[in-house]
DNA sequence: GGGTTGGTTTGTAACGCTTCAACTCAGGTT
DNA sequence: AACCTGAGTTGAAGCGTTACAAACCAACCC
C-alpha cells in the first residue's frame, strides 16, 4: 500500500518531477499536450500529493488553529462551524483545540500549532493583555481574536455589539407600551452585564424616559438558579414591573420559572426578553424573545480576517463589531 | 524569525544532529552528560521539532479526523469535546470536518486527510455500506464509526444502547404507578424511534403488563412542532393516558407545551419523560426527566479506540455499546 | 546561416528530521 | 598483549516536494 510519489507520476508521464510539480502549482506554464499527459499520469496511478513534503519545502502548513474556550459552549460550536465552512472552501484545515480558559493548556496547544507551522489561530484569550498578544506575535504566529475590546489595534479581532443588543431589546419592550423595564444582569464586572445594560438605559434615554425607567437587579452569576432568585425579588418588590430584560437567556428562563410558577402569565402580566437566544429560548413554555447573534458569521468573518492577513501584504488589522438582531418570540 | 533547526542545536551542543534526534526520541539511549548538554542547547535555542519533516521521515503525522455530520449537534459537540480531550492527551491533534450528510463532502475530507496522512478518523458515516467501508479501508485510512450497527464486524465502532435507554425510562414510569405508557416514536424507519420503542415494550413485559399497555403514536420527525402535534392527538385521544414517554426530547418538549396549555398540569395529571438529556431538557418551565447519554464519554471512547488500532498490532475490532442513564426531573 | 527570442522543460539543491549500519573507545577477558 | 564487549555516538542516505537556474528548441529575424 506504498504511496504514488511524484517520481513515479513523472516516469509515467515521461516527464520530469519538475513539471509534475508544476502541473499540480502553475498548470498554466505547460504546453497542453504535456498537461494532458500529466493529468492521465495522475489519474490512472492515484496520485495524491504528500502534504507534509509540501509543508516542508514551503515553510508553512494548511491548519489554522481553532482555539476556544469549550466547543461545547453552543455560541462557540456556532463560531466553529462558520470558521470551518470558510476555511475549507479556501483549502484550510481546521485544529480544534479546547482551552477551558486555562492558560496552561492554551500554551501548550499554540506551542504545538507553531510546530505545525500553522498559519495562524482563531482564538478566545484566556488572559488577554498587551504582554500575551506580544508574546503570541513573537513566536510567529498570525492571530484573530474573538474578543471584544479596543486596547489591541494591532491585532485583528471579531466580537458582538452588546450595547446594540441591549438596546434593541429595551426598545422593542418600550414600543409595547411599557413604562419601566427591569434590568437583570450578571455580575458588574463582567463586560456582557456592563455593556447590555448600557444598550437598555440608551433605549430609555432616547425613547425620553427618566433614569429611574430602568431599575436594575445584579444576579452573581448567568445561571438558571441566579435567574429563579432574580425572579422572585422582582415579585416580592414594591415597585412593580411588567418588563422585564434580562443579559443571558438562563437568566430570563429562570426568570419566567418563578414569574409562572406564582401563578403570573406570561406575557400578559410580565414580559420577558433574553439575550444570546439559546435553543431553550425557542423551545420553551412560552417561547423566549431573546437577542440572536449569529454566531456562525462571526466565525466565518474571524476566518477571513485570518486568511487576509497571511495572503495580503497590504492587510491592515481590524476590528468587527457584529449586530445581533431581536427574535420576537411569545414571551413579550 | 528564522525557525531554530535540529543542525543548530546539534552545534551549540557539540554533538552530531543524530544525537539531538536521539534525545527528542529515544532520551534513554544517551549518556547523561550529554543528555544534559543536548536539553541546555534546546532551551537556550528556543529549539521547536518541526513537524512536517517528522512526519515526511516518519511516513505518518500526528493527525486524526474528526468527521461529523456537523460539530453544532449537541451530541456532537459533546462528542468532539470528549474525542479532543482524549487525543490531545496521547499528543494527537484534531481535524474538525462537517459534512452535513453530504457524501461529497465526506469523500473530500477523507481525500484530505489521507494527503495528510492522517492516522485515521472517527466519522459519523452519511451513507454506512458494505462498499463504503471497503473504500474507505483500501484508501489506507483507519476508521471508527459513530454508528449503530452490528454489520460490520471488521470496524471500531461505538454507539448508544437505544433498547436499553428505552428500557429505563418506561421501567420508570411503570414504577412510578403508570398503568399504560402511550410512547411517542420519530418516522418509523429511524432506528432510534424501533429500539427506543422496543426498550420500551421490553420493560412493559418485563413489569408483566399486557402488550396493550404500550401505545404507539408515530410522528413525521424528531422536532418540537410534532411533538406539539402528538400531544395534542393524545389528549384528545379517548383512552386518557397518565404517561408519556418520547424518543426525543424535542417531541418531550412539544407534548408538554400541549398539555400545559391544555390546562393539564405535569406531572400531576401526565407524566412526561423524554430521550437524549439535551439542555433544553434541564431548562424547561417543568425540568424534563429524560434519558442522558454521555457524549463525551462516546468520543473519548472512539479516539481511545483509534488510538489502539494504530498502536497495537494484536488491535482486535470491536463494538462498544453505551448505556446511557436515567435523569429524573420534575417531569415524573 | 548565425543569432535571438520566448515558451517549455529539466537537473538538482534545499527543506528538517529519522534511521541504521558503522565506528569509537573504555574496560574487561584470556 | 591481543581480543572482545557493549555502551555511546555519528555519517549519510533517504522521505516527497518546491523553486531556481540552466538547458532546450522551434520559430523568427537580419
Amino acid at each position: 500500500m506504498k504511496a504514488v510519489s511524484i517520481r513515479q507520476v513523472a516516469r509515467e508521464a515521461g516527464v520530469s518531477v519538475a513539471t509534475v510539480s508544476n502541473f499540480l502549482n502553475r498548470p498554466e506554464v505547460l504546453a497542453p499536450t504535456t498537461r494532458d499527459r500529466v493529468r492521465e499520469a495522475v489519474d490512472t496511478l492515484g496520485y495524491r500529493p504528500n502534504q507534509a513534503a509540501r509543508q516542508l519545502s514551503n515553510g508553512y502548513g494548511t491548519g489554522v488553529g481553532l482555539v476556544l474556550f469549550d466547543v461545547r459552549n453552543p455560541f462557540l460550536t456556532g463560531v466553529a462551524r462558520g470558521a470551518e465552512d470558510h476555511l475549507h472552501t479556501v483549502g484550510r484545515t481546521v485544529v480544534l483545540c479546547n482551552t477551558d480558559v486555562d492558560t496552561g493548556k492554551e500554551e501548550r496547544y499554540l506551542e504545538m500549532l507553531l510546530q505545525q507551522q500553522a498559519q495562524g489561530v482563531l482564538i478566545t484569550p484566556s488572559e488577554l493583555s498587551r504582554a500575551w498578544v506580544d508574546r503570541v506575535r513573537a513566536l510567529g504566529l498570525r492571530m484573530v481574536l474573538f474578543h471584544n475590546s479596543t486596547d489591541y489595534p494591532d491585532v485583528c479581532s471579531v466580537a458582538v455589539d452588546d450595547v446594540a443588543g441591549g438596546e434593541m431589546a429595551a426598545t422593542h419592550l418600550l414600543a409595547r407600551g411599557h413604562e419601566r423595564i427591569t434590568c437583570v444582569t450578571g455580575p458588574a464586572h463582567m463586560r456582557q452585564s456592563v455593556d447590555r445594560l448600557e444598550g437598555c438605559r440608551r433605549a430609555a434615554a432616547l425613547a425620553g424616559r427618566p433614569e429611574e425607567a430602568v431599575e436594575v437587579v445584579e444576579t452573581g452569576a448567568f445561571t438558571l438558579d441566579q435567574g429563579r432568585r432574580a425572579g422572585e425579588r422582582i415579585l416580592a418588590s414594591s415597585r412593580p414591573t411588567t418588563a422585564v430584560f434580562c443579559a443571558n437567556d438562563l437568566l430570563a428562563l429562570g426568570v419566567m420559572q418563578a414569574v409562572t410558577r406564582a401563578g403570573r402569565r406570561i406575557p400578559d402580566d410580565i414580559a420577558v426578553v433574553g439575550f444570546d437566544d439559546i435553543e431553550s429560548a425557542a423551545t420553551a413554555g412560552v417561547p423566549l424573545t431573546s437577542v440572536h447573534v449569529d454566531s456562525h458569521a462571526l466565525g466565518g468573518a474571524a476566518a477571513r480576517l485570518l486568511v487576509e492577513e497571511v495572503e495580503d501584504p497590504a492587510h491592515r488589522h481590524r476590528r468587527l463589531l457584529f449586530a445581533p438582531h431581536l427574535v420576537e418570540r411569545a414571551s413579550s
